[in-house]
RNA sequence: GGAGGCGUGGCAGAGUGGUUGAAUGCACCGGUCUUGAAAACCGGCAGGGGUUUGCGCCCCUCGUGAGUUCGAAUCUCACCGCCUCCGCCA
């Protein structure tokens, strides 16, 4: 959510930052409903200034013992057209907030200006593509050899886009993801979370899933008791954490990481990745989320990216790291690094972690501050959040990079540890 | 699922219709004292919003939302959450 006293005090600003995100945003509206606003709480609060005073004659007079009929007289007049006036200002607020609530962040100014995933700018390469003496081999045809990956059986289950894991495959899957937790917690500091799968409405508003990308995810209904949300990625419930929260500044920064499935509906992507396990309506994340002291957050989004870095650096596999332009940023974002993955099978690096600094976006969404440390007002702050790393992609991209001749998989060295000494996946006879 | 209890400021905890946005303690901030620190003492200290050049003035908020009332932390209803006991249960 942006700062509705900048959209009041400088709104071009605003006008002109959205328009490089590629949005269309007229203040029209907006200034209408402001100027509205302004006029109708002047109002509402006199009146309720002017019974409050009465109201306290009232108190006075009838501990005195003496008559008070004529100011009772006088306050009775003012209730209608108080309750009026404070209905018609609470729907106001509300569609000003809602106006609000609908707005993406503004990207910072080192955020490369541009329309779409074109504009993005590749920052660093990290390692060598391998070269292969033989045909190379997608994941699903790889893990269908080593008996590991069933996507009829999955769609059985539940249709298309699950994947169903046996055996080696399921084991380098979980190894993966203790790997990933192990290195975040031990090496560079972040504490292990487990939260809920299942979030409520609020939570969702306050990382900015909800109101306007509510297709994008699944419910769980419950009666008509309402209704809980699937997360799309451990982001939710870890940064909504600190909803509603006023913090010591010596709590931050916060950082936390935790493994969970993810779930996306996935609508309006019908037709694209449909072969194997590259976009499924569920696959697992683990997730790096930071909770930082505005002055810090932008030295955290580069640190965070370089942990997220490292796990591919410790798994060998060569990837990218791009800036995403204006254009091709998530709604909450204000700068967003991704990671792309080498896949040989698709000759191209595909993403694999998406790193951001969300700012006061999200703080101010679910009013999460910091307490100020001298004379200072409290402030918002600022949540950071990147995948460390998506862990289906991850298995996706050891399967196709460490694919060997005869349909096995070796396992990156840095993993055997957790994959309890073994060294190969051999094929299924 | 049944029975009961409870939600007040950063924390603990008073307050059951009237100048109470709220005692007290702790924490925190500033100061006195001290070589420095601690202790002691003095002062400050909820959040959000409106308006104003500023001083300030005003409004809202005691889990959330409705209601009763001239007036609600206090009374009524609904919802949410937490705790205790019983039942069930991975």
């Amino acid at each position: 959510m942006l700062d509705i006293q900048l959209l009041r005090s400088n709104i071009q600003v605003v006008v002109d930052a959205l328009a490089s995100r590629g949005m269309r945003f007229d203040p029209a509206p907006f200034q209408t409903l402001e100027a509205k606003r302004k006029d109708l709480q002047t109002r509402t609060q006199d009146l309720q200034a002017r019974r409050n005073a009465l109201s306290k004659q009232v108190g006075q007079l009838k501990s005195r013992g003496e008559d008070a009929s004529a100011v009772l007289a006088e306050v009775g007049g003012i209730g209608d057209e108080l309750k009026a006036n404070e209905q018609t200002l609470a729907a106001l607020l509300e569609e000003l907030n809602a106006l609000l609530a609908g707005l993406p962040n503004l990207p910072h100014k080192t955020v490369p200006v541009g329309r779409d995933e074109s504009g993005n700018v590749e920052v660093l390469r990290w390692g060598t593509p391998r070269s292969f003496a033989f045909e190379v081999r997608d994941h699903v045809d790889l893990g269908a050899g080593l008996g590991g990956l069933d996507f009829e059986t999955a769609a059985k289950l539940s249709g298309s886009r699950f994947a169903l894991m046996r055996g080696g495959v399921a084991r380098l899957h979980r190894a993966l993801a203790q790997f990933m937790l192990d290195v975040h917690t031990r090496e560079h500091g972040y504490t292990e979370i487990y939260v809920p799968y299942m979030v409520n409405e609020a939570s969702m508003f306050g990382t900015g899933q909800l109101p306007k990308f509510e297709e994008d995810l699944f419910a769980v209904h419950r009666g008509d008791e309402g209704r809980f949300f699937l997360i799309p990625t451990s982001e939710v419930p870890v940064t909504n954490v600190v909803r509603g929260e006023l913090l010591a500044a010596d709590a931050l920064p916060m950082k936390f990481v935790g493994h969970t499935p993810c779930f996306r509906s996935e609508a309006g992507s019908y037709g694209r990745d449909t072969r194997g396990m590259i976009r499924q309506h569920q696959f697992d994340k683990v997730e790096l989320v930071r909770i930082e002291h505005p002055d810090n957050s932008w030295s955290a989004l580069e640190e965070l990216v370089g942990h997220a870095e490292k796990i591919l650096q410790k798994l060998e596999l060569p990837y990218r790291k791009i800036v995403l332009c204006t254009g091709d940023m998530g709604f909450a974002a204000a700068k967003t690094y991704d990671l792309e993955v080498w896949l040989p099978a698709q000759n191209t690096y595909r993403e694999i972690s998406s790193c951001s600094n969300c700012g006061d976006f999200q703080a101010r969404r679910m009013q999460a501050r910091v307490r100020a440390s001298g004379q200072g007002k409290n402030e918002f702050v600022h949540t950071l959040n990147g995948s460390g790393l998506a862990v289906g992609r991850t298995l996706v991209a050891v399967l196709e990079n460490y694919q060997q001749a005869d349909g096995s998989v070796r396992v990156p060295e840095a993993l055997v540890p957790w994959m309890g000494g073994v060294e190969v996946i051999e094929p299924v006879a």
